[in-house]
DNA sequence: GCCTTGTTGAGGGAAATCCCCCATTGCCGC
DNA sequence: GCGGCAATGGGGGATTTCCCTCAACAAGGC
């Protein structure tokens, strides 16, 4: 335990300073392989699309059961425990159990006894979640200071992993005239007929329009983009 | 600094289990005061309106220049570098820097020289930032090592601390406690079949809630409740 | 006890939104 | 001139939200 804290630092440190993934999973698996961590995820998530989960960073290790054969990518956007990632506030420990109709998943406080088990990470941002780091393994170290220490380097691996596979992409992300002024009155009540009446335009562009607003917003829902023009200063609060 | 990764996560454990803010300030100030931190300031914050500093939940030191006789929480309020939270992504070091019209901060990689320099800790949830941890002094340790080390504390400090002082009152907003979480997560973009999922509910309670939410408000549809919303600040922005 | 409020849930149907594609027009820059 | 982009509009179908009513239960005040 007494060493755990300082390799955790030492971790988050080699993470924020390497210059590729590998530096980054060598790291993590340096310090959570002892700890009985074998299975790493980590992924991008944004509340975009339903499919909230964005772009997988890194899988690796057994977590299909069957050796790997089922497509990563799919199997953990499907992932139970992937998911509630997504309605996590913060990390927290699971277990896999198995039940007489098949696997099930369980949140638990210390996950113990036979089975697969492991520690999910939420990453947040000023946005809201924005990726999550999953460890597994079979008997693993489910202490706090386990938690904290993983929770760490989870954070700083997350943010050293987008900064280097997402630097090209980035988004102009502001809003048109047009785009503003139709989004202004669907955040004052404005159904899209009412605001195609009033800006004489038909019911099809307004809906079109809010359709482009939610793609340059990057988010889902028209609630969810008046919330984050509102942030970005593009209509009135 | 061997030392300081064990005593980060010591320090850490030591908040989580606390139960009164004097356990979390005695801990952030044994930690962080050998690194030159005297001064701490701990709050609440949410991204909707201009006044976006919500509570102050701890706020120590001469952070004023004055010895403390201005009134510390309409100083926090508007002094820049704690704003500047509101913007961040990171946590970041800063340095208040003297010229000739009065002070200035200035956002730094690492502050030097004489003047007061601090680090500010932003603290994220689902829906976006949730408040901030600041610490200054004027002689102060700004290693990487320190910043990881006290991003794992202020953190878990912030959550703690919310924890104990938010627990019994709420705020006085029109809404009810499950009102503000249902619309907090439809305005994180959920829809109300996710959200029903996430919060154990059936999709019906959901739209009824929202239903009501609505009425409360006095708004006809869900995107201006959720401006409204905002506006009041029930939920954040 | 009685009344209010919060929270939960339902049935049934109407309305609105959202999604995929597509096309036209006009303007701007290279 | 040509490519790119904003603005406009459409077809057609799948989801989602919204609206009305009704009901049960727990907690708290009077």
């Amino acid at each position: 335990m007494s060493d755990l804290a300082q390799a955790a630092l030492r971790t988050a440190l080699m993470i924020e300073a390497g210059d590729g993934l590998p530096v980054i999973q060598n790291a993590v698996r340096t310090l959570a392989g002892p700890l009985g961590y074998d299975r790493f995820l980590l992924f991008s998530a944004s509340t975009s699309h339903e499919d909230r989960i964005e772009r997988v960073y890194w899988v690796e290790g057994d977590w299909f059961a069957d050796g790997g054969r089922a497509d990563a990518d799919t199997y953990v956007r499907r992932c139970p425990v992937t998911r509630h990632a997504l309605d996590a506030r913060e990390p927290f420990f699971w277990s896999k159990v198995d039940a007489p109709d098949g696997e099930r998943y369980r949140v638990v406080r210390s996950p113990r006894g036979a089975g697969v088990h492991g520690l999910q990470i939420p990453v947040f941002g000023p946005l809201g979640l924005e990726g999550a780091m999953s460890l597994g393994g079979q008997r693993i170290d489910a202490s706090a200071s386990v938690r904290l220490a993983l929770t760490l380097v989870a954070t700083t691996a997350f943010h050293a992993a987008r900064r280097l596979l997402e630097a090209p992409a980035s988004k102009p992300g502001r809003l048109s005239e047009r785009e503003r002024e139709v989004l202004g009155w669907t955040a004052s009540g404005r159904r899209q007929a009412e605001i195609a009446a009033t800006l004489g335009l038909s019911e099809r562009t307004v809906e079109n329009h809010l359709r482009r607003i939610r793609q340059r917003l990057g988010v889902a829902t028209t609630p969810q983009a008046i919330r984050i023009a509102i942030g970005n200063g593009d209509i009135a609060g």
